[in-house]
This record gives structure tokens, sequence and C-alpha cells, in this order.
RNA sequence: GCGGGGGUAGCUCAACUGGUUAGAGCGCCGCCCUGUCACGGCGGAGGUUGCGGGUUCAAGUCCCGUCUCCCGCGCCA
């Protein structure tokens, strides 16, 4: 007999069918035996009723029934029956149905699971849950947020997809940029102490995408830096990563709006102000001290609305510590049309503003982008701003500056982060709960153990020494 | 790196100023139960109190060290 998914049983009224899953829940009552049963469709209540006398099947499933377990896997034969008026239970998905048990196989037995599944785990300690991510992943929380993590990112695609854009793969091994967060490291076979490095994001090779006449681009890119972990910060983190040729600021911002918009709504959430209201730099810090703000009154909380707002024309610059000049966001950014000549002539540097737009949604910033310097010679007078002699320049990005060269056309972008947008449509607080195997904070793997010492062998085959240090007992 | 809070049964927690044999709920195991859906009833098992040391007649509790988890700060182009 051919399998049939619990979620359309209802459709099956009174046939006889298979059904494969989990055991969710045992109720035994003595002569008669109750079940939850679970699969990726839903939930439904299966009973195993008296056997008659000589009726040998039926004595079968019941002894069968007596040895099953929550978390068993079993495959159910069974018909699908209406209930009586007095055994509808509302609440529950199929609770106007039973499936009347016939047969049942033990696909696989379970050990008892070592914290409940059949309830929110937000109560358990997360070292426990993540050893056991799997058995976590089952529960009905985490499961509709993973898939609803998928559908969301799968909308953008298809957006993204209608709207011409090629979803194109950079690659994971690539340069350490002194710049910006710590990189994750790598060490190379081939040229032992030497190092790759893992990408904190895709901006250059985005970057180059465009030289190389794509035009729109985009990919679900894995970000990764090392730095401390944070309730919404991970080692890991999704980006929707978007790169567009011959656009201005506007045309990045109203066509992520315009996704934007069309995903959540599509997914049933109701967005509290269209189109996006914006907010200078300045005016954000003076109206709410940060840069990212929730414009959600409790109301809203409570309904779940999404209140997105851009943020605009930031300060291009910032002092360092040491009294030079850093960036704020981005060194590749354009600054604003107004401003270039301030760039080129290195004059009112505190007052210059960049193209950076961020996307700030419930208290969150959900995605940050600009328009790109497309001309060497305002990236390199960036750099020189920055206090970089020729030399630096030429090492840390003088391929850009070269590729610049051949008719790079003038391109901007952005990129979302999947798991805060994900946060916001679920309502979770933690990144964990929309990551399928996060870290600990203390950068630990879920179910696996890394980072782990490697073997001799391989420390050899790299031309690594490890040191023993005073801490190694 | 800094600050705060944790670690006691499989899970969630309790155990006062140090003082009987470290308890409870859930879960688990056994028996009973023909309409349960948080099923119910009776009985039972289950502990290196994170780890190491110290003080004490006596330590889950006090002291020192250490590991680990969570939250925040720094950090996060």
């Amino acid at each position: 007999m051919e399998r049939t998914l619990i979620g359309e049983l209802k459709s099956k009224t009174g046939e006889t069918v298979l059904i494969k899953g989990w055991v969710s829940v045992r109720r035994d009552q003595g002569k008669m035996v109750f079940f939850d049963f679970r699969d990726r469709s839903g939930t439904v209540q299966g009973v195993v009723l008296p056997a008659k006398a000589g009726d040998e099947a039926a004595e079968k499933a019941m002894e069968v029934a007596k040895e099953i377990r929550p978390e068993f896997v079993v495959a159910i034969e069974g018909k699908v029956n209406e209930r009586p008026a007095k055994n509808v239970n509302a609440d529950m998905q199929n609770g106007d149905i039973e499936l009347e048990i016939k047969s049942i196989e033990i696909l696989n037995k379970s050990e008892t699971p070592p914290f409940p599944i059949d309830q929110d785990t937000s109560g358990i300690d997360e070292e426990v849950r993540l050893k056991y991510r799997y058995l976590d992943l089952r529960t009905e929380r985490m499961q509709k947020n993973i898939r609803l993590r998928n559908d969301f990112v799968q909308r953008c695609r298809q957006f993204l997809l209608k709207q011409k854009f090629v979803e194109i793969e950079t690659p994971l091994l690539t340069e350490s940029t002194p710049e910006g967060s710590r990189d994750f490291v790598v060490p190379s076979r081939l040229q032992p102490g030497k190092f790759y490095a893992l990408p904190q994001s895709p901006q250059q090779y985005k970057q180059l995408l465009m030289v190389a006449g794509f035009e729109r681009y985009f990919q679900l890119a894995r970000a990764i830096r090392d730095e401390d972990l944070r309730a919404d910060r991970g080692f890991e983190h999704t980006q929707i990563d978007i790169e567009m040729s011959f656009v201005e600021q506007e045309d990045v911002m109203s066509m992520v709006e315009a996704m934007i918009i069309e995903t959540v709504e599509a997914m049933g959430h109701t967005i509290k102000q269209k189109p996006f209201p914006r907010f200078t730099y300045k005016e954000a810090m003076e109206k709410f001290g940060a840069d990212k703000f929730d414009l959600r009154t409790p109301e809203d909380k409570e309904k779940g609305i999404l209140a997105y707002a851009w943020v605009y024309k930031f300060p291009f610059f910032e002092k360092t510590d040491e009294g030079g000049w850093t960036f704020t966001h981005n060194p590749f950014s354009m600054p604003i049309p107004e401003h270039i000549d301030w760039v080129l002539k290195k004059q009112n540097i505190e007052e210059i503003l960049t193209t950076q737009y961020d996307i700030v949604c419930n208290g969150f910033e959900a995605g940050g982008g600009s328009i790109r310097s497309h001309r060497a010679d305002i990236l390199e007078a960036v750099y020189e701003i920055m206090g970089f002699t020729k030399e630096d320049l030429e090492e840390r990005v003088g391929h850009m500056l070269e590729a610049f060269k051949y008719g790079a056309p003038p391109h901007g972008g952005i990129a979302l982060g999947v798991e805060r947008n994900i946060m916001n449509l679920t309502g979770e607080a933690q990144l964990k709960d929309v990551q399928a195997f996060p870290m600990t904070r203390g950068g630990k793997t879920a179910v696996m153990s890394a980072p782990k010492p490697l073997t001799e062998k391989q420390l050899a085959e790299l031309g690594i020494e490890i040191k023993k240090n005073s801490h190694e007992k």
C-alpha cells in the first residue's frame, strides 16, 4: 500500500490507509490504546480497539501497541474514521477523525528522549538541546521556525529570479582582509605557513561580478566572522546578498523594499507603514539615540506587526582612537554625489556622507548596503584619508583597483541578514532558534564537538607546530 | 578581555543562619483501567550536588582553584 501523509487523511475518510511516522504520545487504556502519530505534514490520533475473539491480526496489533513508546518510528495500517461528535477534539489538527489501527509495524525503536519534545523547549538547558539538536528540531516550534525560514528564503529567491537576477556562488576559501572583523582562517597544505580566510561577506566578489557584466547578482551567502557571540549574533550567518549595476541608491532601496513587502505579506504578516519611513542617520540619532530602533507600539507588538524603516546618509568616516580616520560601514561605498569632491580633495572629512543605507525592522538591523565606488580614484582617496600608503593600498585592494580600470559599471547592492529577518517573522529572541545547528557561545558546535585538536599527521601535513602553552596541563 | 547570572535525579526546580537517610513535579519502569487526547489509579527505580582541593565533629550550603553554559559590555568593514 502507498503511504498517505497525515495531513491528507481527512480526504480519505472511510478508506484504509498506510501512514508512516513517529509516535508522539501513547495513552494506554488497558483494553484500548490511543496514540498520537506525527509526520512532516501533521498529527493524528490512532486507536487500537480490543480484539474480537479469534481475530489474530487484531491481537497482534494490540501486542505490538503495548511495546510502543514515544518516538518509535512506525508504519500503521488503519481505517480513517470520523469521530463521533462527543469525541471530537476541536483543539487538535485532525481532531474530528481518527485512525482505527489494523496493524502496526515498528520500523525503529527509540530511547526515551532526554527532554520532552512534545512541547516548547525554550525552558530546557541550551547545552542539552544542542547536544541532541536532532531531537530539539522535532519540536513543533523548531519545525515551524526552520520551515518558515525556508519559506522566506525561497520567496525572496523567486522574486529575484523573476527580476532576472542571477544566483552565483562565490568562494569560501578566500583572502584575509585585515580591516573589518576578525577572520576565520584555514591553513594551506600546498603552501605551508600560508592561510585562506573564510568570507566575512562576498563583498569584493560580488563587485567583481558587476565588472564581469552580470548586472544583477544574488546569493544566499554564508558570512563568517570570528567575533564574540551574542543572542542575535553567531560565528556564521546567512545573507541574501544582492548587487546591481547601473543603479542609484533609490533603485536598490525600492527593489529591496518591494521584495520584502511582497514576501512577508504573502507569508501573512502585516507591515506597519508603506512605503517604509526613512530617517537620516542624524534624525535617527536625535530621535531614537541609535541607528536601529523599534517603531512599534505595544499594541503593534502584540499583533506581530513588522515596522520597517530605512536609515541613510551615514557619515562616511569616524575618528580612530589614534586620531586618524576610519570608515563607519564600508570603504567600498561611494560618498553621496555632492560629497565626491570632498573625498577627492580630502576636505570636510567629518561631514562627508556615504550612500550607505540600512534597513531596520523591529529594533534590529535587518540589512545594509550602499552604492559602491566604481572609480579607482575615489576608492584610492578613501584609503588615503584613512592613512594608507600607496603600498598598503596596492596590497589590500590592488586587485579591485585594477579591475575597476577595465570598464567597471556604476553599481550598488545590499545584504539582508536572514536570521535577523526570521527572528522578526517568528518573534524569536535568539539567533540559535532560527538556525538548524547553531553553536554555543563558546563556539562549540551542536551535536558534534568541534573545535577539537588535529592529529599529529594532519598537523605535519599542514606544517603546523602547536606550542604547548602554560595553561595546558 | 570585563561585568552579571547559572551548573543538585533524564527534564524543570527546591533544600533557611553549615546539622537526620538531598526532596517535589514531570518523565521512566511494573501492575490496573473500553473513549483517552496534559488520560486516570496504585506501586517502584533513579543522585560522584560540574570537577579538584581546603576549613569543620559535620559541607549542596563556607573558602581557594578550575571547567562549562547563559546574558550584557568591549568587539562585530
